[in-house]
DNA sequence: GGCCCTATCTGCAACGATGGATTCGAACGT
DNA sequence: ACGTTCGAATCCATCGTTGCAGATAGGGCC
């Protein structure tokens, strides 16, 4: 049925194994050699049966992407770009989506879907460095921004810590005093809600503001998450004059809320979020936010992963610089 | 390095067939026999390798996606939908993004990247049916709403002209009578421009109102698009009362312009999308727009591509009823 | 001229699984 | 009692490539 590289040889009358080089660019084949396989090729409508070479080069050229939910716009944009990345330099990504559920997760880590990639991407959400690393295989795994640090473990990190305080101290700047935090649990220590909050308390600290737990509302980080949140916290006469989304799904939410109940933004309340996905720029107001550097993590990500799959060395967990981050000021909290 | 089954056949004391037997649910294997492989499994932690596995039996249980680009929200939530209705019958999914650009979706279709996959989704965009027959390969092939029918082609459509419809009757209904196009070129007729545009004609005509080529504006289907698609219609000095965005990126993006410009909306000038993604129910004002069916057409084509591949017979495309679509007014234009 | 080297091409054996035929008893029917 | 059937496990060939080791033939060197 399908054309096999033994048919090509035959139509070019050389061996197989003379039309195997001649496709892996093989250095020693006379040129007319090689164009009578090439011709043979291209007449018979050849094609390299990638699952074959697989199996006997052991390698997929594909690397395995877990995230939560590519509905989700951030992780719909960082796959993208993860995506390009890889397919720059010559693999292609496998997508999987966790849910953001535990089981998934480490499905996703030790799965047979393994099998089918050289190495892994995790943006781990339900997950911690102890788990992970239990579960972990033994191919290349490279963690992805939203995480705690663990030395054993390779990962390319955000600022989370630097950018959340950058965005409230601009708050505060704008004579904000009472600025509410979606997504976070008072206490959260690890994982990006954690990493952020501290940001943010950092940042109150360094402005003599007190902290206010009453002012920190957990919810899932979503634009409902943060419309029903942001509701919660109106009913409930808890007094602020802005709002931190701790990602700009959680703010979207947020704004939404507030211009249904009639609350003038920036003027009355303030609102901020974190990841500059493309709707921010769009929405009305325009939403202040901080840039993450998704582009430099994606490519990043994909760079160190490749290299911990092209060369054998187990090197240990080099400590990457961390991507730069950039606070984008626009309307909703000038 | 890796555990293969013959490594469990030994430490099971059966033979590698028997282990195979097992993994693939052999009906006849006594339970003792079973149990003793079971355990063999877990204890070396043998994984089946899904590589050879495709090899041998020809097929890999992946299904090839190729849309224009994830960071589109609207193809990020499709994909969503589509993994999961893949996932639950057994099926992982590939994602190619083709960049809207003729040579990405024609190298999509016949690249070697189809052989690592049973049969492809496909959402042409830059391709019209002649180029797509001519370029498809010989495994299983569905096309994805957004493209005009041709009966030698599988596909899921949605009712791009009938929605289009409803969008501007209800348009009509709220009394506007200028309403503007946008991401359309006067002429169009094929793809989802074209019969989207031609539902609007359609309802325009339904209701006795005269159509003005000048209010329609081409541009690219993004947020930026509308955007600038607005600035120019409004500089140009047409006049108009409402903004009928081809899509919801198109919508938010109009939608942004206006505000800025000062102007109202919907008093002044209501708007009007398509595709009911997330974010459209958040903007503000929230936007009204028509939901074409996704999550249906996304279980359609995924159950029509798998049916095709695993029942033998190349069918001729049956006609395949449309998904149902639904109209969602909100605040944008009541 | 004999020897080694280099360029060019070929053959064999895997990679790790599955399909199909086959074997071997034990149970069954008459 | 003996052929038949059926459950349970085995054996062999095979999927389409690539790795590694040959094989062959000119050419240059001493």
């Amino acid at each position: 049925m399908a054309v096999t590289m033994n048919d090509v040889a035959r139509a070019a009358g050389v061996s197989l194994k003379t039309v195997s080089n001649v496709i892996n660019n093989y250095e020693f084949i006379r040129p007319a050699t090689k164009q009578r396989v090439l011709d043979a090729i291209d007449e018979l409508g050849y094609e390299t049966n990638l699952t074959a070479r697989s199996l006997r080069s052991g390698k997929t050229s594909m690397l395995g992407l877990v995230l939560a939910d590519l509905s989700i716009p951030y992780y719909a944009e960082l796959a993208s770009d993860i995506m390009k990345a890889a397919w720059a330099r010559g693999y292609r990504v496998l997508v999987e989506q966790s849910g953001n559920e535990a089981e998934h997760e480490k499905a996703a880590l030790q799965g047979q879907f393994r099998s089918l990639t050289d190495g892994l991407l995790f943006i781990p959400l339900a997950l911690d460095a102890e788990q992970i690393i239990a579960a972990a295989g033994k191919k290349p795994l490279v963690l992805l921004g939203e995480f705690v640090q663990d030395p054993r473990l390779d990962m390319v990190l955000i600022q989370n810590q630097e950018a959340a305080a950058a965005v409230t101290t601009h708050l505060l700047a704008g004579g904000r005093r009472r600025i509410a935090v979606l997504g976070a649990h008072d206490g959260d220590e690890a994982g990006s809600n954690g990493l952020r909050l501290r940001g943010y308390r950092a940042a109150l600290a360094a402005a003599g503001v007190e902290y206010d737990p009453t002012l920190v509302v957990p919810c899932d980080w979503r634009r409902d998450g943060g419309a029903d949140a942001t509701a919660r916290l109106l009913d409930s006469g808890v007094e602020f004059d802005a709002v931190f989304g701790l990602n700009d799904a959680l703010a979207l939410g947020a704004l939404h809320e507030l211009l249904v109940r009639g609350r003038n933004v920036p003027e009355e309340i303030a609102v901020a979020g974190f990841d500059d996905i493309d709707e921010s720029r769009f929405a009305s107001p325009s939403l202040t936010t901080v840039a993450p550097g998704r582009a430099e993590i994606a490519e990043r990500a994909v760079e160190l992963l490749i290299q911990r799959i092209e060369s054998k060395d187990a090197a240990p967990a080099v400590q990457q610089p961390k991507a730069a981050f950039e606070l984008r000021v626009r309307q909703s909290a000038p």
